[in-house]
DNA sequence: GTAAAATGTTAGCGTAGGCTAACAAGGAGG
DNA sequence: CCTCCTTGTTAGCCTACGCTAACATTTTAC
């Protein structure tokens, strides 16, 4: 079954809502989405007619098991996007996030897997010294020193927020 | 001007169909993209209307000064990308072309001259002595050996189909 | 120079997914 | 219990961009 993206936006905020406040809601979905309730309102009704999301008119409106089994992949696709921008090449954090919504939708599952597998190996890497200094541009350990900075930081960062 | 993912498309064969074969067909822009005359015809109407074209009913297809510096562009943003995809990630060629389609409407420029940067930085890199062996999976310097070596290889074949 | 083939165009359909305007349902306070 | 506000729905419009069917023009081949 090949969703679009934006249908693949209403599974992700629907399932964040599920999560975060129990429940989710046609105004609430518009609201993150930032489109107007009708629209959000056809879409949901495309996706139960996909079985990914249960609802009957003026009720609740719940993922599924498949539906939720495809909310949390398309997440995790997501934030393996935003973390190689942000950690890697340092986009900032915002612009990531709307890129990584995008780009997304236009990798496929393989290479997912393969940019995950990549950025674990970028940060996993066993230390070699630098015959120079921590800070060497053209050394790759050191280059891996600032990019799990980087990353330990904006995890601290989150933290403090929630 | 924010053009669609389409538009860009039929912008990037427009602009190979005139400097491989000295023109742009109607029909030869639509088996490019496998879709049908009709569509490339009001594509290229919405295109005239743009400035990024120049083209008249029944009459011959080019692009303007703004048309080509964009479309070259799009193929650069194309090329880094399927760079990335092909180079690093070792993504099937054939895939890498389809993914890279689509990822390059959804990356900014900024982002793409990051990776522009993070490609060449990672091609670059002053030479380590591992010490271990050429194939060692953990160390950076034979990685770079290995990426290196899969890029010379991808251009030689080029040449050899060229 | 004309007929056939190739090429280009028009008209109109379908889907996806935004939108507004207007209406319907449900809950909270007086 | 009724009114009002919030929430949800319906109807219908618009754009982008595929498609087919049918028609027009241009090119080619004899």
């Amino acid at each position: 079954m090949k969703l679009t993206n934006s249908q693949e936006e209403y599974l992700k905020v629907i399932y964040i809502l599920e999560k975060s406040t129990g429940k989710s809601r046609v105004t609430d979905i518009a609201k993150k989405l930032k489109i107007t309730k009708p629209s959000v309102n056809r879409a949901i009704k495309s996706l139960r007619d996909l079985d990914l999301i249960e609802y009957e008119v003026y009720g609740e409106i719940n993922l599924t098991y498949k539906g939720e089994e495809i909310a949390k992949e398309i997440i995790k696709k997501h934030d393996i996007i935003k973390m190689f921008l942000v950690d890697i090449l340092e986009v900032d954090e915002k612009d990531a996030e709307e890129e990584a919504k995008s780009m997304k939708y236009a990798m496929s599952p393989d290479t997912t897997k393969k940019l995950e597998k990549y950025i674990s190996k970028i940060m996993d890497l066993g230390d070699l010294d630098c015959e120079y200094d921590k800070n060497n541009p053209k050394c790759q350990s050191c280059i891996k020193v600032t990019i799990k900075n980087r990353l330990s930081k904006r995890k601290e960062q989150k933290k403090l927020k929630a």
